[in-house]
DNA sequence: CTCCTGGGTGC
DNA sequence: CCTGATCCCAGGAG
């Protein structure tokens, strides 16, 4: 039987959560903000709902361009809350998980399906399993979402986008040709803003042309890996497994600064809470560590990153620090920059004595 | 092969 | 005007 996935996407999942949660906001341009602190509107916006969006206004503007362009509306600014959207999410996703073979979740409000079993292999009844599920979701959580179901994780994920909010796509094996031909490549997970642009400034506008791409030229500009992966994209062609995703790999925390400054002891106080953070966590998740790394921004928003293994695994904060120190220490000494924003991460995590799963 | 850095993604 | 978190890959050095 061949494979049959669902990929669902809650729509405009921070900002519907805040509307559930203040009915008010209904109607209202809503716009869920990662506030930096450097300024009082400084920072960039997380989500925001589709009244929002009329005016420009999507993930990832600053938040003053946000402010401008919804000046003399009755627009709603708020402050991302990620405990209340995890909560929701783990909720909808057990939801999702319930109707399908084996999950994976992709993303706090994504997931992935395989309901071959579950539709008999039958795509009209994985569209009736669907609606029954957006339908569960709605009752439950009040939230709506767009489904995508297709062969593979990848047709389904793409389908899942191009009918939104609340939508519904199926696209059969026979019609996944005809259904990627015309999109732009930028709709392949992986191919952003800069991918993009490079294979259109050599013509390559949709997945139809990336289709008929010359093979040595993908690999050449993109190398093995990822030019395989484009080739096999373009016809829809994903044979990954959905849920054989390992533990997490790596956490990490960053910060913007009140103030420039390439000053060691400046910089050690201003990560000293992301340190504990990351500690607390290691600590209730049962993690060690075998790396540590340092990133830094610059005033002109240029990053500079060191990272170290470690001799043996740690659990321990204060070899953290000792280490970020050293690192921060070896990128000032290296540039003459000044640094507006500065991180810290704990890398190839593992699971302590316990053998507790990760996930 | 392992480690490290930088770049890209995507939301 | 410019957030924060994660993963992946390439390519160079050792």
């Amino acid at each position: 039987m061949d494979r049959i996935v669902l990929h669902l996407d809650i729509d405009y999942f921070f900002a519907q959560v805040e509307e559930n949660d203040r009915p008010e906001f209904k109607g209202k341009p809503v716009v869920v903000c990662v506030y930096s602190g450097r300024d009082e509107t400084s920072g960039a916006v997380s989500t925001a709902n589709y009244e929002a969006r009329k005016y420009g206004v999507r993930a990832g503007v600053p938040i003053k361009f946000a402010i401008a362009r919804l000046k003399g509306t009755n627009a709603v600014f708020l402050p991302v809350r990620h405990e209340r959207y995890s909560e929701i999410s783990q909720g909808v996703m057990q939801t999702v998980s319930g109707y399908g073979e084996k999950f994976g979740y992709a993303s706090v409000d994504e997931g992935a399906l395989d309901i071959t079993k579950a539709s008999e292999g039958d795509y009209a009844k994985a569209g009736r399993l669907a609606e029954k599920l957006k339908f569960e979701i709605l009752e439950k959580f009040r939230l709506t979402c767009s489904v995508g179901i297709g062969p593979s994780p990848l047709v389904a994920k793409i389908a899942s986008d191009v009918n939104k909010p609340n939508g519904l796509t199926i696209v059969r094996p026979q019609e996944v040709e005809a259904f990627l031909s015309p999109m732009g490549v930028g709709k392949i997970p992986g191919i952003g803003n800069k991918s993009a642009e490079f294979l259109e400034s050599g013509g390559i506008r949709t997945i139809e042309d990336l289709r008929n791409a010359d093979p040595g030229m993908l690999v050449e500009s993109f190398g093995r890996k990822t030019g395989a992966w484009l080739m096999n994209a373009a016809k829809g062609v994903d044979e990954s497994e959905i849920g054989a995703e390992g533990g997490q790999k790596q956490l990490s925390r960053i910060k913007t600064m009140k103030q420039d400054t390439r000053d060691l002891e400046t910089l050690m106080r201003e990560t000293a809470e992301l340190a504990d953070e990351l500690g607390a966590e290691l600590r209730e998740r049962r993690l060690s560590y075998k790396a540590v790394g340092v990133m830094l921004v610059d005033e002109s928003l240029k990053a500079y990153s060191k990272a170290r293994t470690l001799s043996h695994p740690s659990e321990d904060v204060f070899e953290l620090r000792k280490a970020s120190r050293e690192l921060f220490a070896q990128i000032i000494s290296e540039t003459g920059a000044q640094f507006r924003r500065a991180g810290l991460r704990v890398d190839r995590l593992e699971s302590r004595e316990g053998q507790q799963t990760l996930f």
